[in-house]
DNA sequence: ACGCTTCAGGTAAGCGCTTTCCTGGGCAGC
DNA sequence: GCTGCCCAGGAAAGCGCTTACCTGAAGCGT
């Protein structure tokens, strides 16, 4: 790998000179030494050593991103809108897939610091786990302590700037328009329990009912794999145990995909027999049959408004910004039979 | 943030005594000079800064992946796949989005090339672009003299190492299947036509309809975005233009899945009037109704593959594993009517 | 008791770059 | 014609780390 040095010999001037044309100092340079940089450059294929760079001129560039899976079409969004801004400001991105693994989660964290990076994005649930809350948050504040900016999407429970999908407006807004439709015996699919995006869907959806003094016994839940498998196995499991059920609540898209699914398959008609709604209008909610009526989450932008706050230098007391839910309705939910 | 330097001075050692204990190296260390040092690290949450580490000790062992769009279910999959492989054996990985911009694709071979990546993975389709491919292999031919290593998946025009799709087959089964179906008038909604994949699927396809003796004349050709919408819009010229179709071929699910929207919104039924089949198999093809008949590709294996390429030294000849394709049948292909 | 080896620990060079500071030649001013 | 200034270009320090090499004390044999 050719080095500056190199460069510098066979163009005959000093590092410094080099240096200076390749990075467009602004300290002038005769145009014939430029020329001759230039050109030395060209036949070595001199390319920067990035690491060098970072060492010597300590500017902070690149961004780290922890998801918990970019595959995941949630994420795949969100990540879109953080690599649109990272993008127009110049920032290299750096995606971290934590898969869920809070240990994994750390470690990124820490890698990340090591990396030297301008600011750490966290998309994605937090957990409940005190014990892990805490160390990420003393991880977190270490890279802050050195400058580092951090925003998080979807965690309430860090102490800084945050951007908050408006999970719990969601969940009142799905369990008001089941009412609504006349709903009594509602099922919920509901992803992993430790995540606090699914308590928060919960407890709205359970506003919305208690407020119409509509019970949602325990019985009725189901936790499951927060994807289209862990949705059809739920809904078998739930659909089995209490057989009136005249809706299903599946807290992401996904398991609503997986559920729907599943209704087809024992020949359940969606919904004149049972509803079905999700939650996040992934691209696909509009494709399955019966279109998924759900509530819409604007993940591109909670992913760019993250990635600013990320990179604005924060004016010191903390910023939340949440981003509102809306309800889209399509054909999977109907009228309750009687 | 603190240096191992602060970290040598707390604990009253040198720093190469310091830097031995962090790095677990073979020169042994007195207990206590060891505990005094893991205290001092804990204690100024001490993280070793990466790149002066590169520097020092130039170990790559970060890999760069380039690819269209991580957000795009096909990327999604094969760069799971990537990653799969890259964090079983401990590497991190950089994902840089092309939009299949191939300037940007250009920009981000050098800057990993200046990251000091050990692989340079390319992912997704090449361009007709003799220009472009020229620079690009130019410029990884320059890394590759410096000991990088390059894998691409889908890309033959790559003298190197490569995982391909088994693209014209694809093409090819699906043509013999519609044709099994008693299809001839037969449309397609083709992505870009600067891609070489949709030039190979293309090959196959017509090949199957030439060797039965079936025209494919331009006309039924249409060229469009490599996504869902672009699936629509070109469904609907196609259907303006040639209203005798009785099948239409989408050379991706996306687009599919946008032409199976568009003939629902014009109340053609599908495939009673119209069948249509897709490529790729995304998770998708079986949720949508009716459900995708479509050609398979191992899209997280191709990933997995190429990584393993990228990363396994190469024998000096280049390796290029074609991985099959595989016919799908669900529902939105039946029997051509008459 | 002396010289040798052994080995824990320290010293310092060097990775590739940027940038401050210095140098020396050319020029204007008197 | 000499002094002083300006400025292009170079020398060198230093970013944070690793590691080859050195040092000095301890331990051994004779």
């Amino acid at each position: 790998m050719a080095t500056l040095a190199d460069v510098a010999r066979r163009a005959g001037v000093s590092p410094a000179t080099a240096s200076r044309v390749i990075n467009g100092s602004s300290k002038p340079v005769a145009d014939e030494l430029r020329e001759r940089v230039l050109r030395a450059v060209a036949e070595l294929r001199y390319v920067p050593n990035a690491h060098a760079q970072l060492l010597a001129r300590p500017q902070r560039s690149v961004v780290g991103v922890v998801v918990h899976d970019v595959s995941d079409p949630y994420f795949a969004e969100v990540t879109r809108g953080l690599q649109r801004v990272a993008t127009d400001r110049g920032r290299l991105v750096i995606i971290c897939n934590s898969y869920r693994d809070p240990e994994r989660e750390l470690e990124y964290v820490e890698m990340l610091r090591g990396q030297q990076v301008a600011a750490i994005v966290l998309a994605g649930s937090g957990y409940h786990d005190v014990d892990f809350t805490t160390r990420l948050t003393e991880k977190l504040a270490a890279y802050e302590a050195t400058g580092g900016r951090v925003a998080v999407v979807g965690r309430h429970e860090h102490p800084g700037d945050a951007v908050m999908p408006a999970n719990d407006l969601g969940g009142r807004l799905l369990g008001e328009e089941l009412l609504r439709q006349g709903h009594r015996q509602i099922g919920v699919i509901a992803g992993p329990r430790v995540l606090t995006t699914i308590t928060d869907r919960l407890t709205g959806l359970r506003a919305a009912l208690s407020d119409a003094g509509v019970p949602l016994p325990e019985e009725h839940l189901r936790y499951a794999d927060f994807d289209r498998d862990g949705g059809a196995r739920a809904a078998a499991t739930l659909l089995d145990a209490c057989p009136g059920l005249t809706a299903l609540v599946a807290l992401n898209d996904s398991m609503a995909v997986g559920a729907l699914a599943l209704l087809r398959q024992r020949g359940v008609r969606v919904p004149e027999q049972v509803s079905v709604v999700g939650f996040d209008d992934m691209p696909v909610a509009a494709d399955v049959t019966p279109a998924l009526t759900t509530v819409r989450l604007p993940l591109v932008e909670l992913g760019a408004r993250a990635m600013t706050l990320a990179l604005d230098p924060s004016a010191g007391l903390s910023r939340v910004e949440v981003l509102p839910a809306t309800l889209v309705r399509r054909e999977s939910l109907g009228p309750a039979p009687r």
